[in-house]
DNA sequence: CCCGTCTTTATAAAATCTTTACACCTTCTT
DNA sequence: AAGAAGGTGTAAAGATTTTATAAAGACGGG
């Protein structure tokens, strides 16, 4: 997977896949004249094919495609690509963002769109997603979660963890801050086909909980958002 | 992308429908010494035509027309005319202005109207319709809605919110400034079949009130229109 | 076969949604 | 301008859904 390395800032590579030619010359030329390599993807298919042969550091998707659906493009590229992937929408489709970020969207911005505020997005989530990959170990409060040694530490502390409970803080704590969802984090951690299994996630939840925080009867870190999911802060 | 850039926030191009001779002759006045330049049209038939050959920033439209229906002309527009459209009504025909507002209408103002309060709304839509490019964090006033990470911020804190709070917040941040009618709000939030319960909407009105509004006696934000819905400022 | 882990079941507790009741405020009528 | 009528705000009880937790059963690698 990161055989893709994505180099410093700019000269990252980025795939584009959009049906609408104009648009896609934007891209071309705005990316370009900020220095990012361009590749361009005029169809789902394509830009599946393109993503496996030569994965970019980021890719831009139109979700209104043609021939497949963006987002039937965005579950199957979420099977192995690991970096951004930021959406583009037609205006107004709440439904299609709210489907998007639950199919695991890094970020999306809905057409038109200044190309300021694109670029100012496209760094962001490099960013983000370099910081993962560069700095081994994130700390979030008093705990450490050490990515290549696949252990967390709590005040420098060791805690012990099965495989899978160790998957879900590392989801957790990879997204800080945000409201994952039930469906998103049972896809993510075992698959797809287990998004109706609530139940697994609520023991595992409050086995996590026992183990990381002060009193698990008022977690502080993986909070509980009723209906919805849950949030890492 | 932005080919039908709407200029700069004078100088925008207007085109009033209204039968009234009167009415035109104030709306050209006033809107004139406002720096808009102006398209009248005295009949549905004619405003259709002048929009399509010559589509404007954004348009007045008299619901009470001789010829064909204002709200035949409204759904015809809103076929192809994506910029405001202000509709103008005669006093107590509330059924009118919420038939319009569920059609698309951007905004509406009941006859006789103050022309300073009209020329308020215009300039309301059309700094709107020219940034309407949701990112995913919106800024109204001392909240912030950051749609990726589904949470809301009231001077930088995170409001607490259940599901059915937050779905309704994100409805009224993402249409700041337009009015919402009851139907339309229990429609998207509660889904058809739950248009006539506008009991609920009073019920996490105030309960969104008490989250977010400074004091909750006189809200700031989310605004009753008598009769009609709310809206979100 | 044993041990650790995952899955499933059961049930108590918590949170949220729905409904009711009533006071209050607007708007319209006279 | 006063009263009537209808729309709106709020608290709180009841109903329902969602969540937490323990513990038993199932599974699989060594």
């Amino acid at each position: 997977m990161s055989t893709s390395s994505s180099l410093s800032t700019s000269s990252a590579e980025i795939l584009v896949i959009d049906d609408e030619p104009q648009i896609r010359k934007l891209l071309q030329i705005t990316l370009d004249s900020n220095n990012y390599k361009v590749n361009l993807a005029a169809t789902g298919k394509e830009g599946l094919i393109l993503a496996a042969n030569h994965p970019p550091a980021l890719i831009l998707l139109d979700i209104g495609l043609p021939d497949i659906s963006g987002h039937e493009v965005l579950k199957q590229l979420r099977e192995w690509f690991t970096h951004p992937i930021i959406i583009l929408s037609v205006q107004n489709s709440e439904q299609d963002i709210v489907t998007a970020l639950d199919n695991g969207a890094t970020d999306y911005l809905s057409k038109p769109f200044r190309t300021g505020e694109l670029m100012a997005r496209i760094r962001s989530s490099l960013r983000h997603s370099q910081s993962d990959n560069l700095s081994s170990i994130i700390t979030v409060g008093d705990l450490q979660l050490d990515i290549v040694a696949r252990v967390l530490r709590k005040n420098g502390e060791v805690v012990k963890l099965t495989a899978t409970e160790y998957n879900l803080i590392s989801l957790f704590v990879r997204n800080e801050g945000k409201v994952l969802t039930h469906q998103y984090i049972l896809r993510e951690i075992w698959g797809v086909g287990f998004q109706s299994e609530t139940q697994y996630l609520r023991v595992f939840v409050a086995q996590l909980r026992k183990k990381i925080e002060d009193n698990h009867n008022h977690p502080k870190h993986i909070v509980t958002e009723s209906g919805v999911g849950y949030r890492f802060c």
